[in-house]
DNA sequence: GCGAGGATTGTAACCGATTACAACCAAGCG
DNA sequence: CGCTTGGTTGTAATCGGTTACAATCCTCGC
């Protein structure tokens, strides 16, 4: 079953059906329909590997992020995945693992199956790899760390919108002594929300405690572990804000083993708002930042780029982070004692 | 670059460095190191399509799951995906999302991507479907639901051993009064779950009681609601069991919420051991399915398939799951007044 | 009635591998 | 010494599309 047979039924040569299908060039309306009822009849659909082979096209995206298993992942993956099988195309999933090696392997995959484009939703990647990629020209997007001036689309994450709605409202119930858990350090995004954080607490003229800022691993453990070096604190913090939501679960769980309320002893906030953060108990407030528009941008910058008519520029989209009010923030609560 | 290149630098024909990189028949031992000196130096790597294109495999598996989304796959995703690239295979990743329809589209993704197998996670599939792939002799594994007498392989879940786990460990703390939160009923998995659970107590002569039988939806907020309900009974469980960790996770929130403590005055137990269960609080006694385990197994089964030397029959794995004790199960509480 | 010119369609080269088959070569044997 | 045989290597067809270019067909205006 391939392009011949159509071809054969509708009386028409290989060239014409293909023109059909593919919509390229102009095919007479009558001639069109002729070979769609050959196709319907044959129950014919296109080999993609000569398809690939022959156009130079693969209609295939590459989605580079760090580790499916981390919760930010998935549905970031099954957005993109959909706006991908809606506009035809397939995805490969690569995990780098935070593994230079296993990274390099990931572009290698990309190479090797001629992909039309790769978004890279993580920020570890040499430059070496990026250019191996731009060399063979194709379309990359970025998350936070491509620099459009270079022909590399970019999603600029608004962390200081996002992180500054979260300590106004921290700071609007009546908290001054915020603690911060940062994710690991050797993560460009963790130290960029870091830094965002910062800059937002000395524009409230706080923050200046070092001893309030403890370094977690952006997964439950660390978050607990850093909760507990801020509960041994001569002062304790009346509110902690955590660079993602599995650090605030962690720094929840740790609260909880000391026996403190949240929020009625200690306030926490999340950052990213992953599906479970909304059923936990108590249900986290956190900084949402959405999965959907980032895929949704992502996809949208790789096709555009890989329309040929235009020689389209890289393009930067901006993503503002919204603050989910749950239960897990609170008034100050009144001293005792 | 392409293997022309190579072969004009080796000073051999293209069908010798094809076969230097297959190692299909033999290539004199200097020759082949000629070969691969000159794709070295080069950096040369063959063009998929085309090879899938003359060779009619495309070295890329078809994983067809429910939803990313659903905690328990995304570690079979990573597993799966692990294996499939370090023996040179790429992953197709398509998300079902429990609708026919969208299986079908995933099943005609695998099709026109000329996929070398196809690993099925998910319970729900149209035979006509299956019949789509079984005809055109693409290897196919199932989990639970495959049948070897038909050329597919099947992943086979020994729940009766699991559940009976559960079930023994809740009974051994003194429990009776056990309730089970189910999954949805059209979900094949979940019937099957609660068929080996109704089994398991009625063989420790419990289970009688219909009322302490209560269906959810496999999600946090289903547990929740289907908590409440057996809230509401005269006479209350001292157990619950429940068919999914998020199940479980949704319980217990109801439970917080109405001020009872977990395991003290209600023990929980989940099914899956999905990461976060570990990091709860109270940390969740679960029966853990190895995604790891099936991932392998899945993978094993169309890698054997595909070697087209052996008419390999279709093989079938069982899994046993394994109960992990943590705190959310605990003694019978001593009757008060 | 005829040539121009646009719309349609066909011919065939090409994409980059794999692989059946043929050709070649050297060793071994009678 | 000629032939067989097995190991190596080359030739060229093939996989199934895409697409540049050529050919053909109409329709119009003069």
């Amino acid at each position: 079953m391939n392009i011949q047979a159509v071809a054969d039924r509708a009386r028409v040569s290989t060239a014409t059906v293909s023109r059909t299908i593919n919509g390229s060039s102009k095919v007479a309306p009558k001639t069109a329909e002729r070979v769609r009822r050959a196709i319907e009849a044959l129950g014919y659909y296109p080999n993609t590997n000569a398809r690939a082979l022959g156009s130079g096209r693969s209609r295939i995206y590459g989605l580079i992020i760090s580790d499916i298993t981390n919760p930010f992942f998935p549905e970031l993956v099954k957005s993109f995945e959909d706006m991908a099988v809606r506009n035809g195309y397939e995805v490969i999933v690569a995990n780098t693992g935070y593994s230079p090696e296993r990274t390099e392997i990931c572009v290698q995959r990309m190479l090797e199956r001629k992909v039309d484009g790769v978004a890279v939703m993580t920020s570890e990647m040499d430059s070496h790899l990026i250019e191996r990629l731009h060399s063979r020209q194709i379309p990359m997007v970025f998350l936070d760390t491509g620099d459009p001036a270079n022909g590399i689309s970019n999603i600029l994450i608004d962390y200081t919108a996002g992180v500054d709605d979260a300590v106004e409202h921290i700071v609007s119930l009546g908290h001054t002594r915020i603690a911060f858990i940062s994710g690991p350090m050797d993560l460009a995004s963790a130290r960029t929300r870091r830094q965002a954080l910062l800059a937002s607490l000395k524009r409230k003229g706080l923050g200046s405690n070092k001893s309030l800022i403890e370094v977690g691993n952006h997964r439950i453990d660390g978050g607990r572990a850093a909760m507990e070096r801020l509960l041994t604190l001569e002062e304790r913090p009346t509110a902690v804000i955590a660079s993602n939501d599995l650090t605030a679960i962690g720094a929840i769980g740790a609260l909880h083993r000391h026996g403190l309320r949240v929020p009625e002893d200690i306030s926490v906030v999340g950052f990213d708002d992953i599906e479970i953060s909304a059923f936990l108990h108590p249900a986290l407030t956190t900084v949402r930042l959405s999965r959907a528009a980032i895929a949704d941008r992502a996809f949208q910058a790789l096709h555009r780029a890989g329309k040929r008519e235009a020689n389209t520029p890289a393009v930067e989209y901006k993503i503002r982070p919204e603050l989910i009010i749950r239960n897990s923030t609170a008034p100050l609560p009144k001293r005792r004692g």
